[in-house]
RNA sequence: GGCCCCAUCGUCUAGUCAGGUCCAGGACACCAGGUUUUCAUCCUGGUAACGCGGGUUCGAAUCCCGCUGGGGUCACCA
């Protein structure tokens, strides 16, 4: 299919050979964009979706799912590609009818390309076996020369080879490279020359006739009209192959941009080992020497803490981590999920990790809180930027408070609970849906992560006989001085009972009153409360820290902080 | 190691293509102060960068060369 100047087609190709990774949801992310700002300026513009599983020993079915749902969470909704329902709204489909997109599906379509390129001298057949080659490159390398495939088997006589490919024998198909440089044009980096030394004669097709992801990736986005490729740098060196195979197939050469890739903190590269290692250290430092979980063995955890290389899956080391109340890096679009983050915070940071709009706001700062909507309308590659970034977690962190805060109420606490019913069974039992619209106010404004709504409530999930009483706070907010806060604590401990109803706006107002009746100031009466229904001197505003306990609990807790503060006070004396 | 890409505050970046308006602007973080019944939010102010060395030029963050540093890639993975 030839491209139409007007048409813009971009493409997200994911391997599924495991989770959607931060890396891949920002490319996903631009790709989208970019097709998204095409459309709105009349271009045609449409954002496809092709699962590249020519990898039969890694590709899985349930990755794909989870690569689809990960992407649909965040938003970035294809136009073409595998259908899929999510949330009662279908995403993908085959309207122009250039499927299928998974590419196990179309080695029809491959293996007519490549015997065109064979039939053409472009492509030959090679028989040698992989240890063969394996051995060759060894040499190599112990000579200390750079390994580049020999082209033995173009010694064969074109006749014969011919013959033993008609006849069956194990080969693989390698693409003749021409003897000249390579021009990429990237609409990023400018245009960047390769020589012919560079290159080998690769394989388009593999032993097993599965194509390579060369020939695939090029034959699919030339059959499926993509008109702009937009990927990470780590392909920048892969794409004069892919002109060649172009240049020999007669397909016209798309628009390439290639974007910087992104790290962590100390120049690591972000990966899913990044976890594993997290959970190794602090399982070492805790010195643990019995696997501590259900489901992992004695042995199977000696033999994962031993060996560096060796990971556990994603479950194990999630309760590994709650078990030691340790943190694991988030790599994955799942981890950040899991993690309490809003996908409009994690696309907004994402897209700022290397794209800049360039704009101001009114009071002259930088254009950088966003939403998709901006970005799909202002998204371009000259704001790009072409170094590597790093991936700064806080201030992601503080993109992800600002969107929780923004939030209206209703919203959050909608939010909060479909968070809580997938991550955090427990809030769901503990609170009804009306009592996290109630907390709402308090809550939003003191988190960063839904994770983090918990620990703000904290006091609410402990019995009204366990609260610790912290010993210092006692000490400041009741028996300082003549302790007048244990004083108004126990005379406001009768009023409790005739709030009603027990909202905290009520709650609020009683305390007010309650000081203005007593000629004190707010905090004489609000510490001591706050420290006797929580433990500690850090709670939510008064209001909803009562009236998530309930009346009963409030005067239970006060009754016990009193005895307990009573005890002290006679025991010094 | 060969080849390729990159380089401004701790981090993400604006400014670089069209050299002076930049003793370098914004954001996050940090520090100080203010608002507040605690905490958080919010508000005000502050600290902080052109990797190094040569050129070119009246003048360089901006152009050229070298160095250093970071990254990518060298698979019958994608």
């Amino acid at each position: 299919m030839p491209i139409d100047p007007n048409t813009v087609i971009t493409r997200f190709a994911p391997s599924p050979t495991g989770h959607l990774h931060i890396g891949g949801a920002r490319t996903a992310l631009l790709c989208w964009a970019y097709a998204r700002r095409a459309a709105a300026e009349g271009h045609n513009g449409r954002f496809l979706l092709r699962i590249e599983d020519t990898d039969q020993t890694r590709s899985s079915e349930s990755s794909t799912k989870g690569i689809l749902e990960d992407l649909a969470w965040l938003g970035i909704d294809w136009a073409d590609g595998p259908e899929i329902d999510y949330n009662g709204r279908t995403i993908g489909g085959d309207d122009r009818n250039v499927g299928p997109y998974y590419q196990s599906q179309r080695l029809d379509l491959y293996n007519e390309h490549i015997a065109k390129l064979i039939e053409a001298d472009h492509a030959y057949p090679a028989f040698e076996t992989p240890e063969e080659l394996e051995a060759k490159r060894k040499e190599a390398i112990d000579a200390k020369v750079g390994y580049k495939y020999d082209r033995s088997a173009l010694d064969i006589p074109r006749e014969e080879r011919m013959k033993r490919l008609e006849a069956g024998d194990p080969h693989v198909v390698r693409l003749k490279m021409p003897d000249a440089p390579i021009t990429v044009h990237d609409q990023i980096l400018g245009d960047v020359t390769v020589g012919p030394d560079e290159f080998d004669d690769f394989i388009i097709r593999k032993r097993d006739g599965f194509p390579t992801y060369h020939l695939a990736v090029v034959v699919d986005d030339a059959l499926m009209g993509v008109s702009h490729v937009l990927r990470g740098q780590e392909h920048l060196i892969n794409t004069p192959r892919h002109i060649a195979i172009q240049q020999a197939l007669g397909f016209e050469v798309p628009t390439y941009a290639h974007m910087p890739l992104i790290f962590n903190p100390d120049g690591s590269k972000m990966s899913k080992r990044d976890k594993d290692k997290t959970a190794k250290k602090a399982v070492k430092e805790a010195k643990l020497d019995a696997s501590p979980i259900d489901g992992l063995s004695d042995t199977d955890f000696a033999k994962w803490l031993k060996d560096k290389t060796r990971q556990l899956p994603s479950d194990q080391l999630i309760a590994l981590a709650r078990l030691l109340d340790v943190h694991l890096p988030e790599i994955d679009v799942e981890d950040f999920r899991r993690a309490g983050y809003l996908p409009e915070a994690l696309n907004n940071y994402l897209a700022l990790l290397g794209w800049n709009p360039k704009a101001k706001n009114e009071d002259g700062t930088d254009v950088e809180r966003f939403d998709m909507d901006y970005l799909g309308a202002h998204y371009g590659f000259s704001g790009m930027g072409k170094g590597q970034a790093k991936f700064d977690r806080v201030k992601l962190l503080s993109f992800n408070a600002d969107a929780i805060a923004e939030l209206p109420d209703e919203h959050f606490a909608a939010r909060w609970r479909v968070w809580a019913t997938s991550y955090d069974p427990a809030l769901c039992e503990r609170f009804s849906a009306e009592d996290m619209l109630m907390l709402a106010p308090a809550v939003k404004t003191r988190c960063k992560t839904l994770a983090d709504g918990r620990d703000v409530v904290g006091f609410a999930f402990v019995e009204d006989d366990a609260i610790e009483f912290d010993g210092k706070a006692l000490h400041k907010a009741l028996l300082k001085g003549e302790a007048k806060g244990l004083e108004m604590l126990k005379v406001f401990r009768d009023e409790v009972a005739t709030i009603d109803p027990f909202t905290p706006d009520a709650i609020e107002q009683a305390v007010k009153d309650f000081c203005e009746k007593h000629e004190v100031g707010m905090g004489k009466v609000a510490q001591p409360l706050r420290v006797a229904v929580t433990g500690g001197p850090v709670s939510p505003p008064l209001g909803q820290t009562l009236a998530i306990i309930g009346k009963d609990a409030a005067v239970a807790r006060i009754d016990r902080c009193v005895a307990e503060a009573e005890q002290s006070l006679s025991a010094k004396e």
